[in-house]
DNA sequence: CATGAATGAGCATTCATTCAT
DNA sequence: GATGAATGAATGCTCATTCAT
């Protein structure tokens, strides 16, 4: 094992950058996370985020897809698991408020710059973007003719209910 | 009145450079709406920019203590007609439709912004968001009392009903 | 008349900044003339550069076209004052040196600049370059047809007299 | 012999660095091709280029005191076979000519880069611009005394006469 | 020897703001 | 009050070079 693993222990440089930008995303938004600022708080140099991301955008780009990824494979293991209807509702809450608990920041980051104008044209953030209101609406159809609750249409309501969610776990968040 | 009056109408500066920023903040964002962009987009000169304005987050500032102003007039309107529980709640939510059926731009606007992390700590943008929060905040603790609905905490209720509303009207906002 | 005037003389910005250029060009070559060291060299600040010209390459672009202009100008004046022939490749070849004359820096960068790689994709570097050819070409081909020289191809042995002219007229320019 | 050896033949690695750089210096000149565009185009590491070479201007440096020795080497031989005055110069067009052939990148490249001046303080260019011009005007010097063509002064002529090779040739390569 | 992640000085470019006219 | 050229700090990004593996 290197000096240089075992200062930096097992942490590898992309995990570093990523945790880093999340970090400066939540304190000051896409714009004033300048690159310059993550190289410092990462401990490495500026040319060094160039190795790991295409571009400043890409670091939001992979971050997004991350998430994407995640939520992908934890409604396919509901699925597996046969949890459906009102219990998949609450699995899914869950699932937004233990990754809050986790991180906080990551979940200030994915909420608000999920709708920044500078960025809703990259793929991750559409895909994330996308599933989260899909996944959302698909449940609500479930539920719907499972007659658990009365007659809605899944689409406003389930951006409704999404919005309220949304918002809230932001504010807390936010503290 | 002078030659310079009669050819842009009654239509101050001020407002042109309002509106103009409207558009241009809804279209691309506080960091991509440029001082130049509004001048060219408003026909006037840069410099007379800031003959209307302090610095770029002074627009944004004046926006948004004029939406305070607004607010603040029609809760007392609704106070002074008596207007209380359930009936107030939906007129609070007639005020956010009608203001986003006229301007769909200022709506983005609003909502967007108001959690920009760069604009947070302006006192238009402070009023602002303490303001909405605290009505619909009051709002319910009426109805509350009056036992129109069952007894539920006004603060965290009124902020997940608050978030619905305003994601979903930024929703419809962005077609 | 304005301090800034006197200081500066009746010079206006963009000509001391392609003068500036030029110079700066003739002794480093396109690659090492950073916007920096052309706004130090002028007394200018480097925000100024962009007021006059869109980037970098578009100071090259300038200065290819200004000199494609010259040059059609020039032609048109023979072809007006009826000067053909023999006449005409010794008033060109006149061109050629009095320019260089004037402005040995100027000579340096057409001549070197105009078959960089990175520059020949410029529309004042296309008509410049295509401009000097068809020129001369039209010159051998006027000479070949009231037989002062013998016959021979217009289109090889322009190229070839041109680049020989071309050629010298750039070792003598270097010193 | 290694695995690495039989996969690429015969190939010693710093020809394939040569041969690699002559292709993208023909097509994007000295600072447009960069160390990473070499290495992945002759499949090697960036380091491995360090190896051969001492920095990215020996390459440059290499290759022109390659064609230097190599016009040395046939200097030579003209004078050892006694082939002098206008078969001398017509045995040096060939040799332009033979490797415009053979070498269409290479002769756009010593051409073109020979009067970069970001490149002209090395060596090897120096030793090949040098060689040009008084091998040149050795020839025409002899070719004065043996009285084949009318008096001329050699090294003015000489100049001419090579520029006008130096071009056409250039013109030629470039298609 | 080969490798390629890490480095950081240096580049072109942007843009809110000023101020002489 | 209106104008827009001038300003220069700050940004995202590049790339020759190094060196631990």
């Amino acid at each position: 094992m290197s000096v240089h693993s075992i200062l930096w222990g097992d942490f590898i440089v992309k995990t570093r950058i990523r945790d880093t930008a999340i970090q400066l995303l939540a304190d000051k938004g896409y714009h004033d996370m300048t690159i310059k600022s993550i190289a410092k708080s990462a401990g490495i140099a500026v040319g060094s985020i160039y190795t790991h991301f295409e571009n400043k955008e890409d670091i939001i780009d992979c971050l997004f897809e991350e998430e994407f990824n995640k939520r992908i494979q934890y409604m396919s293991y509901l699925d597996k698991e046969n949890i459906i209807g009102v219990d998949k509702i609450s699995a899914y809450l869950d699932f937004y408020f233990d990754e809050l608990k986790q991180d906080r920041m990551l979940t200030i980051v994915l909420i608000r710059e999920s709708t920044n104008p500078a960025l809703i044209h990259l793929n991750g953030v559409k895909l994330f973007t996308e599933q989260c209101r899909v996944c959302f609406e698909e449940i609500l159809r479930d539920i719907s003719k499972t007659k658990e609750i009365r007659d809605l249409d899944p689409i406003y309501s389930s951006q409704i209910i999404l919005n309220a969610i949304r918002g809230t776990v932001f504010d807390i968040a936010l503290g």
